[in-house]
DNA sequence: AGCACGCCGACT
DNA sequence: GTCGGCGTGCTC
């Protein structure tokens, strides 16, 4: 006999047991697959969410338990996202909740608890006289004081120290209570309330009349509804000025009736007016046409064109094609904050069909954006990497604007790159999906030259200026010459230069961050993060010492805890830079940007637009200094310290450092002085810096794809590590030796197996962690072999005080 | 992870 | 003789 059943994918499951579970659907339920469910799980049947994956018929097994609740009416993921999910799980090493969680909004989880009720036909008084233990007697107390059903917070609170979990399990075995899943949302649908006529426009006007002297607000209200038909209350009231009592006393006289519409809560403005997109260049052209043709085919390309060579204008031809079909369009980019000129761009060109997706936006913005897609009602998607997920039905086109950017791949669990999800999705899909950049990735420029992916470019650029004049400075003679500071002569005689004909310099940090250290003066002493293996920074907003990876804060000490002497305050990155400038030109006023300043003025675009408004003669500042700039008065910049070995030991290292100096130096001169830029580097012969110094991508492929075959990293290989954390170092090794012993001998040497090594930071939190890295040609069987060796670490009791997971690709 | 079941030591 | 300590194993 066999019975309908749901295969259901439950948030409770670790990776190492997340499968399919199967729950029998009861009679009256319409579940879908792409539904979530609340269902029982564990020995202990404490409610948990789950996604329905499949409906099936299965055979009648005792052992089956039965679905709470269903939690949604409509199926939250279409058919595709859910294969996405389940493919995720393989390829990113995550359990398919954890996926589903991502591709999800926030706004749509459920805050699910466990609830305690009095059981049907319980006696209170007689129930609670019946009973001998005194704990049972007090939680009885609390449920009934709780009006009858008790949330298990609601109990544990009540009970203090003590825990009620036993004495509420007996209560339940004994018939007295019963137990109960509750589910909150977090966010809610909005509406918006209208109101209309009930009756002709001569009636209400009569209507109106007679009430123009007793009632003058409701006949304001029928006088402005006979002209303008329906209308949102709220509108209608604050117009006339009328209350809503007495707008709700025309709609008890039946004169007057609402209803609601969803209303969605939107981050942008509505456009003004839509304006028509700009025409292409005939440099721009010919990879229009060539994209244009491969719309509809699931092709991937990439679009090479350096900055300001118009590669915005090109996505703005084929997300219109798309359109124009039907379809629907994503365009990713890599942070949010440095292109709001470009959401203000796309929505005065497509209007309302442009949603925004990022993670500054309210739970309640992100939803109501998310519901606008999965609607139809927005078609054109504008955000960073979890947009990738965004629910656009009949999707066209996916690009990855600048797709080389790091901060595609995400680092927290599911670690996925959003490129490789964009892959699945299009071929899913039938989409064209189109990666941008200036600095491509150097293994999507390999593909693309196997044709694997397709290769357009604009070349030029757009408004064809000549390069920067770049100059190298080599940073070991300006030692030798005695000078010990982070501004060299060279750098210092133009930024006279620059001062002198009153034009904008940048200050470039080659660095991720800026922090302060606090050292003593006398004995060296430094503040050591007591959990992790990194020293303390300085923060000025609340002057206190922090640590970046545990949150460890404490306060300074007036003196060194070690022998009392007086203790320094450390700059090491743009304040120490400041420091310097300001002892060369005092007197000028500079602008510094990280992250003590950015807390100060509130934002980076801030500081930046105070840059641009006040013509500050200097801006110092890192990473951030380097993007969404676009500053036609900055004609110099100098980059401080270039030196590759700042990256040392990644392969992605020649391609970070050639990324970022293109792009420093592609930042001056772009109005209509020429720009100049300055390079400062411990390594002056250094190829990578050369190529990037003469902005020449090509050279630098060529000589990176060399590198990479010889060292077989990719794309010649796959790299998967597995990462092992947990107390005790000792254990952490063990487990990573066992792990790389199983996989060299299941794999017979097919694949290179680097490690145990430490990560960069060895120590987080006082746990210690490993990795085990794997250069695999053909990724496919390993990560069958990952997988396993990931949930056998994660059971086995031999290696219960650590924990293991395993990442594709990772980029620290 | 989280929960129940089970097998040992300290208590009424 | 029972209550509760934590070690062990399973999750439809």
């Amino acid at each position: 006999m066999s019975i309908p059943v749901a295969r259901v994918a439950v948030s409770a499951a670790a990776f190492a047991f997340d499968r399919p579970y199967s729950y029998r659907v009861p009679p009256e339920m319409a579940v879908q697959a792409g539904s979530r469910v609340l269902v029982p799980f564990g020995r202990g049947n404490r409610p948990v969410e789950g996604v329905v994956l499949a409906l099936a018929e299965e055979a009648e097994v005792p052992e089956l338990k039965t679905i709470l609740k269903l939690l949604d009416a409509e199926p939250l993921l279409s058919g595709e996202l859910l294969r996405l999910a389940l493919w995720m799980r393989n390829r990113f090493f995550c359990t398919v909740y954890d996926a589903v969680k991502a591709i999800l909004p926030a706004g749509v989880w459920y805050r699910v608890s466990t609830v305690y009720r009095l059981a049907e036909g319980t006696d209170y008084a007689a129930a609670l006289a019946s009973l001998d233990s005194q704990t049972q007697r007090r939680a009885l107390e609390t449920v009934h004081a709780h009006g009858g059903a008790a949330e298990l917070t609601e109990l544990q609170g009540a009970f203090g120290e003590e825990d009620p979990a036993p004495a509420l399990r007996a209560l339940v075995k004994a018939g007295i209570l019963c137990v109960e899943g509750a589910e909150k949302r977090r966010v809610h649908d909005r509406e918006t309330e209208y109101a209309a006529l009930a009756v002709p426009v001569e009636e209400a006007l009569q209507e109106a009349q007679q009430l123009r002297r007793r009632a003058p607000q409701q006949a304001a209200l029928l006088d402005l509804l006979c002209s303008i038909g329906r209308a949102p209350s709220r509108e209608l009231c604050d117009f006339t000025g009328a209350s809503r009592q007495s707008l709700n006393q025309l709609v008890k006289k039946k004169l007057v009736q609402k209803d609601s519409e969803p209303a969605f809560r939107r981050p942008i403005e509505p456009p003004e007016e839509i304006i028509p997109i700009p025409a292409l260049t005939s440099a721009q052209q010919p990879a229009y046409e060539g994209l244009h043709r491969l719309l509809g085919s699931s092709a991937a390309a990439l679009l090479f064109g350096v900055t300001g060579s118009g590669k915005t204008t090109v996505y703005l031809h084929l997300i219109r094609d798309v359109l124009e079909e039907g379809k629907g369009a994503i365009l990713l980019v890599p942070e949010i904050s440095l292109t709001p000129q470009m959401i203000q761009t796309f929505s005065a060109y497509f209007g309302d069909s442009v949603a925004v997706l990022h993670s500054r936006l309210s739970m309640g913005e992100r939803y109501d954006e998310w519901k606008r897609i999965r609607a139809g009602k927005a078609r054109v998607v504008i955000g960073t990497r979890s947009a990738v997920f965004a629910p656009v039905e009949k999707l066209g086109l996916l690009i990855l604007d600048e797709e080389q950017e790091e901060t595609y791949k995400s680092e927290n669990n599911p670690r996925y790159h959003a490129r490789e999800v964009a892959k699945f999705r299009c071929v899913q899909q039938n989409a064209l999906l189109l990666l941008g950049s200036a600095t491509p990735d150097v293994v999507s420029r390999y593909h693309a030259q196997t044709g694997r992916y397709k290769y357009f470019e604009i070349p030029g650029r757009f408004n064809a200026r000549a390069l920067p004049a770049v100059q190298i400075v080599d940073l070991k003679r300006e030692l030798r010459y005695g000078n010990q500071g982070p501004i060299s002569s060279v750098l210092q005689s133009e930024l006279e230069e620059n001062l002198r004909r009153g034009e904008q310099s940048i200050l470039f940090i080659n660095r991720r961050g800026s922090s302060k250290l606090v050292t003593c003066g006398e004995c060296g002493y430094v503040y050591e993060c007591p959990r992790c293996s990194v020293n303390l920074t300085f923060h000025q907003s609340n002057h206190s010492l922090q640590c970046h990876h545990c949150g460890y804060r404490r306060r300074v000490d007036d003196a060194c805890p070690n022998c009392g002497g007086e203790l320094r305050f450390v700059g090491d990155g743009t304040e120490r830079v400041e420091e310097a400038f300001q002892n060369l030109f005092p007197g000028v006023e500079s602008l510094r940007m990280d992250a003590d300043t950015i807390a100060l003025a509130g934002s980076h675009e801030r500081i930046l637009s105070r840059f641009e408004t006040e013509q500050i003669p200097v801006l110092i500042g890192t990473q951030m200094v380097t993007k969404g700039l676009n500053f036609d008065s900055v004609t110099l910049v100098g980059v401080l310290l270039a030196d590759q070995s700042l990256y040392a030991g990644d392969h992605r290292a020649g391609e970070r450092t050639f990324s970022l100096i293109t792009q420093v130096v592609g930042r001056g001169g772009r109005g209509e002085k020429p720009g100049r830029a300055v390079i400062q580097t411990f390594t002056p012969e250094n190829q990578t810096i050369l190529q990037a110094a003469k902005q020449d991508y090509a050279a630098f492929y060529e000589s990176e794809i060399a590198l990479r075959r010889l060292h077989g990293t990719p794309p010649f290989s796959e790299i998967l590590t597995i990462t092992v954390s947990g107390a005790s170092e000792m254990s952490v090794l063990r487990c990573c030796a066992y792990i790389r012993d199983y996989l060299r001998h299941e794999t017979q040497g097919a694949i290179q197996i680097l490690g145990p090594a430490p990560l960069p930071v060895v120590r987080v939190n006082n746990c210690f962690r490993y990795r085990v890295t794997l250069y695999c040609p053909d990724p496919a069987p390993v990560r069958a072999l990952v997988s396993n060796i990931v949930m056998y670490c994660n059971t086995e009791k031999q290696f219960r005080d650590v924990s293991v997971f395993a990442d594709s690709d990772p980029y620290n």
